[in-house]
DNA sequence: AGATTGATCCAT
DNA sequence: TGGATCAATCTG
């Protein structure tokens, strides 16, 4: 049996798919090493209307890939600087993904989504891919099971110029304990 | 609080 | 084709 999460496991509610990404594990592999950590924090973008999401605005060559089919990265870079990872969400067609925000090492925790990415070594080539061996990237289930009394939702960042959108509580954070 | 940095998007 | 914007992070 693989570990290794199908596209099926992100094919549907991009809600319930992003509290269930908690927990998991973020893998990377480098030649013959490899990066992995737990996933913390996400943040979730859903639909057209979304006016956080960069899909509000409609098919462009950038957010196509969030129109495409789940299971496959979408990779940005934002204020000239940093890589956000998100992996694609829901149905083809409907532009969703989740966005991540935070992984916990053996030794380390990485918050914010420019760290993660520097950390893992992931830049635009990635985007699109699909989150498999293949490529490198990919997220394994952990067994570790996570209950709903250790996952936190809240507002998400920096997206304060989206109207009522700003208000939806679409980040979830495992607790620190 | 201010600087950084460049891809993206749309109209000024 | 120019310029404002930006799903962030760093230093102070």
């Amino acid at each position: 049996m693989s570990k290794v999460l199908a596209k099926k496991f992100y094919g549907q509610n991009t809600l319930s798919t992003a509290k269930k990404l908690l927990g998991k594990f973020l893998v990377r592999r480098i030649g013959r090493r490899k990066i992995s950590g737990t996933i913390t924090e996400v943040e979730a973008y859903i639909g057209p209307k979304d006016k956080a999401s960069h899909a509000s605005r409609g098919r462009t060559k950038r957010t196509e890939v969030m129109f495409g089919e789940s299971g496959h990265w979408y990779v940005y870079l934002i204020y000239g600087m940093h890589y956000c990872l998100n992996i694609v969400t829901e149905k083809k067609n409907y532009p969703a993904a989740i966005l991540i925000r935070g992984v916990k090492t053996k030794t380390k925790e990485i918050r914010g989504p420019g760290r993660v990415c520097k950390y893992f070594w992931i830049n635009k080539s990635f985007n699109a891919a699909a989150a498999d061996r293949k490529i490198g990237l990919w997220i394994e289930n952990s067994g570790v099971k996570i209950k709903n009394r250790d996952i936190q939702r809240g507002k998400r960042i920096g997206v304060d110029y989206a109207g009522k959108w700003k208000n939806k509580l679409w980040r979830f954070y495992l607790v620190r304990k």
